[in-house]
DNA sequence: CTACTGATTTTTTTT
DNA sequence: AAATCAGTAG
């Protein structure tokens, strides 16, 4: 039996033998479908003789294409390896643009936009066209002229299909928004795929160099495809219908973003000779953690593909479902049974991981972390290229090889602070607007002087430096390593001082470290030829992705969002924050379709795990800066309660709530009376007041778990920023914090202390 | 033009 | 709680 065949199952080993020809393989998760995708290839390759050069994988992070090709160095060796194009969308066609864009009439080194830049560019469309950003929010907008791109609708179309005033005001801005990305030679995110098509539509011959160079494509995760991406990947396949795609509708999670879960569902249609293939065996999974996972899944909607999924493994552990008082004591959990499994030996740190709707959810679970000592990785959050620092230099670099790039442009012009004010640039914006030329050009015309400019002569000398800077900096770029370029920027701007300036010198440090950081990315590119390796850089920092920094090698607890969690698993994980309003998230309550893919979420959370599962929600939870209160997630209720149990040695609650009955469902108002209601006999116990409960700022890391004795008593005299003076009645501590009840003129008020910034009188 | 301060708003998820 | 914004003093 051939190498890539081993061990696999017989609707695996039909999918990697495949004949020629269009394949859908319908995916479970844990299915091995990343393995029947990586040993297809190596068929391909190995026994159908197909040359490396000629297959083209589309995945869905770039981590997954470099995972995909470091397993094949073993399949197929290390140089067909190399020779095989694989990559995200995204990056295959930021890479197909950059040789081909010419055709359209575009220069190559165009500047790639990410959310930040897309954002900043709508704002200055706004501006141009004198609209009120308090009126119409720029992410609105921007959210509309995004789904019009990635359903292929030009400007001229959304007009005609959106006969409103938000319809006609989206047009124009869609309309300047796009001619501004054209006078900055930029492509946004969008415009990446939406570009390609449109080469692919209008140069036949360019489209058919394509198709015939990739032969063989195949497509991970289709479900999460959109229309683009669908046309897409017909235009490549459509001449030798080699198309092997994968997926899985109930792991459809990105229709916020466009997904069409139509392009799996109707594959049969587009290709009818397409041979369907069904992995429904779970390799992954405890029965126990699949069986919930299909109550989940079962529940709601019918549209599916129906698989039956079914596995061999074991029974395992129950599910278990925590309550927690609040987030800090869900985190607390959470932790303390990481640590209880690892010093058992059951499992390491990184088998461990833990899952939230939010990014936002990490705060509690990362502090946890830290007061355990655990070794831990967040992904998501802050992207390291995110960082202020980090753009600000790379708008440098940007503007190095295309400073037409007027969102770079801007962000530097006053960075450092050179005296170019907002007044300056907005009079150099509209001087280029008068003259029709694009902002760099205008400073151009400006050193040149031979048309009369309305700018002052202070301005203008401020001006004249910033371009005389980048001048310098971009001399002989071509020539120049990117090592050498970053040097050179780095000294002439004086960014350590600059941070120093600006954030002091405690705090630039830090930042200076995460240039540093940058500088030493930069030295990987040193091996390609000097030309290339800004571009190259450039590129990359645009198009990598959070998940894509994940390190499944460290020994660390994974924190993860349940989005970027997709394709990974985990021997043990944690499903945090499960509740109404988190998840299903409050704001994807307005639709069936938004509550199902919420639903999808969390199957396809609870399918990352291998041995444990553990169900988390909290009973209290602060959100901006505010107690809520909410009831558990209702998908909750769609798992039959024999697969759900407590676990062991953590009675949930140490408050109230914890009589409540695990299974009863009750409302967040009845909750909040509980608390009100059965508070413990008033103690007036005689305090310690411990070292500095208030105000202190160092309140991340350091501090211990909350208080361990009360430092408020009865008959101490208070004061409240809102409430005025009182005497307190009593005090006792409560899961983390200390509550006190103090008697205000108008009323007695029971408060944290945590939070209400009691301030003693007197000590009665 | 800059720097500070008080008010307001914010969190959905991401290639 | 944190970040961004608007208004004002220097």
């Amino acid at each position: 039996m051939s190498k890539h065949i081993q061990g696999l199952n017989p609707a695996q080993r039909r999918a990697v033998e495949a004949t020629a020809g269009p394949v859908l393989v319908l995916a479970g998760p844990g299915s091995g479908k990343t393995r029947v995708l990586t040993h297809r290839i190596a068929y391909l390759i190995n026994e159908a003789g197909v040359d490396p050069f000629h297959i083209l994988a589309v995945t869905f992070t770039n981590k997954a294409a470099r995972e995909m090709k470091d397993r094949l160095h073993a399949l197929i060796g290390p140089d067909a390896a190399q020779v095989l194009s694989a990559g995200t969308f995204h990056s295959l066609c930021a890479r197909f643009l950059r040789k081909d864009i010419v055709h359209l009439g575009r220069e190559r080194d165009f500047a790639i936009y990410d959310a930040d830049d897309q954002l900043r560019l709508m704002r200055r469309v706004l501006r141009d066209l004198k609209l009120d950003e308090k009126q119409h929010p720029p992410r609105a907008i921007l959210g509309q002229v995004s789904s019009a791109k990635n359903e292929l609708v030009s400007p001229q179309e959304y007009a005609r299909l959106n006969r409103t005033y938000f319809g006609e005001l989206v047009t124009r801005c869609y309309e300047r928004y796009q001619a501004l990305l054209r006078e900055s030679n930029a492509l946004d995110f969008d415009d990446l795929l939406v570009e390609m098509v449109r080469l692919f539509d209008a140069h036949p011959e360019v489209l058919a160099r394509y198709q015939d160079r990739y032969t063989y494509l195949l497509v991970d995760e289709y479900q999460d495809t959109n229309r683009v991406q669908y046309l897409l990947v017909r235009q490549l396949a459509l001449r030798h219908r080699n198309l092997f795609v994968v997926g899985d509708d109930d792991q459809s999670i990105y229709q916020f973003r466009g997904a069409d879960v139509r392009n799996i569902r109707s594959f049969e249609v587009d290709y009818p000779e397409a041979q369907v293939i069904l992995l429904e065996q779970n390799y992954r999974s405890t029965q126990a953690i699949l069986d919930t996972a299909q109550a989940i899944i079962n529940a709601g909607d019918k549209q599916r593909h129906l698989k039956r999924l079914w596995t061999d493994n074991d029974q395992g552990l129950d599910v278990a479902l925590y309550e927690g008082f609040d987030q800090e004591a869900e985190a607390g959990f959470v932790v303390d049974e990481i640590a209880r499994l690892v010093a058992t030996g059951e499992v390491t740190p990184g088998g461990c991981a833990v899952m939230y709707r939010t990014n936002a959810q990490s705060r509690p679970v990362e502090e946890a972390l830290i007061r355990r000592g655990l070794a831990y990785q967040i992904v998501g959050g802050m992207r390291f290229y995110d960082r202020k620092e980090i753009k600000d230099v790379i708008a440098y670099l940007r503007l190095i090889i295309n400073p037409f790039d007027s969102v770079s442009f801007s962000r530097v012009l006053n960075w450092p602070g050179r005296g170019i004010g907002e007044r300056t640039e907005a009079e150099l914006m509209r001087w280029a607007m008068e003259l029709g030329v694009p902002v760099f050009q205008a400073l151009r015309e400006l050193e040149t002087g031979t048309i009369a400019s309305p700018l002052n002569a202070r301005s203008t000398s401020a001006l004249l430096g910033f371009l005389a800077l980048i001048d310098e900096l971009s001399r002989d770029w071509h020539e120049r390593s990117l090592t050498e370029l970053m040097d050179t920027l780095l000294a002439r701007v004086g960014v350590r001082q600059v941070l120093e300036q600006e954030y002091g010198a405690e705090a630039a440090e830090e930042r200076w470290r995460n240039i540093e950081e940058l500088r030493s990315v930069s030295t990987e590119y040193l091996n390609l030829p000097t030309e290339a390796q800004l571009p190259t850089f450039l590129e990359e920092v645009a198009l990598v992705a959070d998940v894509d920094r994940f390190d499944a090698e460290a020994d660390a607890i994974t924190c993860i969002t349940l989005h970027q969690a997709k394709g990974l698993e985990f021997p043990v994980v944690f499903l945090i924050g499960l509740e109404d309003g988190l998840l299903p998230h409050s704001r994807s309550l307005d639709t069936r379709d938004q509550i199902e893919e919420e639903r999808r979420l969390l199957y396809v959370g609870i399918t990352r795990a291998r041995q444990r599962l553990y169900l988390c929600y909290a009973f209290k939870r602060m959100q901006y800066g505010r107690s809520t209160f909410s009831a558990r997630s209702r998908f909750l209720t769609d798992i039959p309660r024999e697969l759900l149990k407590q676990p062991h040695g953590h009675s949930g609650m140490k408050q109230p709530a914890a009589q409540t009955s695990m299974f009863t469902q009750r409302s967040g108002l009845d909750r909040q009376s509980d608390q009100r209601i059965a508070r413990p006999g008033q103690k007036t116990a005689p305090v310690v007041i411990p070292a500095n409960r208030s105000g202190g700022k160092n309140t991340r890391t350091q501090r211990p778990a909350g208080p361990t004795e009360v430092s408020f008593f009865a008959g101490q005299h208070v004061r409240h920023a809102t409430f005025g003076e009182g005497v307190v009645v009593s005090s006792r501590l409560v899961e983390g914090d200390e509550e006190v009840t103090v008697s205000f003129p108008d009323r007695e008020r029971r408060l944290l202390a945590s939070f209400a910034r009691l301030e003693r009188v007197s000590e009665a």
